[in-house]
DNA sequence: TGTTGACCTTCCCCCTTGGGGAGGGCTTAT
DNA sequence: ATAAGCCCTCCCCAAGGGGGAAGGTCAACA
């Protein structure tokens, strides 16, 4: 089948799937003799593949390695662990800086009149932070 | 001051300084007869300002309204609540994102044995979602 | 006075994960 | 034969940083 389709049936995009071809996620696909990339049902296996660690966060770079050790038979478990450990080491953090981010803000936004009063302790605490002290 | 002197008391890297210039975000600094770009201490109180819009993870296009607000002393404070609660709301849809992807990840990472074994129910998920079926 | 090191300048490249669109070739149906 | 709808490559854009090269300036020190 031809990109448009495998992207169809994938849910990546035929633009996505050209880089990910680029960048050397996935091998360099067959082509026609127009020169059209041609794709078979294991091929759409691997982007359903990517399409879901995509969904869990796993940066491109984990998902080539992921990749590899799903194609090894003989891989460890401990190494798939191992990667998905530091991606929730990584989310971990990035959710409680986004909830430092919501709890200062939410505060703030509740002492604001909200109304055509100039005064507002969202700028004055972007002014002169009492809370984030570089 | 120069750039370097500003850079190290507001806490924003003189490359920075030098982009947010370009882009828009400050207006254009003042030089000195070399060319050098002169601060004062009115900049880095600006600096700062940014410095900390950014640590709540606003970005640079609320900054830059943001600022205008700052500057003029006859804004309404309604204005300003606008923004923060429009960025508050981004943050939640993420930090949920963020939530959902951790909930999965976790699950699936308890039940790998993590050791020499090949079988691992991460990328049997990932092979198949049952859980994110697009 | 000359040299050296630290600073500054602009310009270009890189990262990440997508998207838009131009200009041109191929295929298929009417 | 022609038009629609694919496909190709190539370049530009986003956001918010970072690295580094090539060259100008300034201040201190011998």
């Amino acid at each position: 089948m031809n990109i448009g389709e495998a992207a169809e049936q994938s849910g990546i995009s035929s633009k996505m799937i050209r880089k990910y071809e680029d960048s050397g996620l996935i091998p360099k696909a067959r082509r026609s003799d127009a020169g059209y990339r041609t794709y078979s049902e294991n091929d759409i296996h691997t982007f359903r593949f990517i399409k879901t660690a995509r969904s869990l966060g796993f940066s491109l770079k984990d998902i080539k390695e992921l990749l590899s050790l799903w194609k090894n038979k003989k891989r460890a478990s401990s190494k798939v662990k191992k990667i998905a450990e530091k991606h929730i080491e990584n989310l971990e953090i990035k959710s409680s800086e986004i909830n430092t981010m919501l709890k200062t803000l939410k505060h703030l936004t509740q002492n604001c009149h909200g109304d055509d009063r100039p005064d507002c302790p969202i700028l004055s605490n972007l002014e002169s932070s009492v809370i984030f002290q570089k």
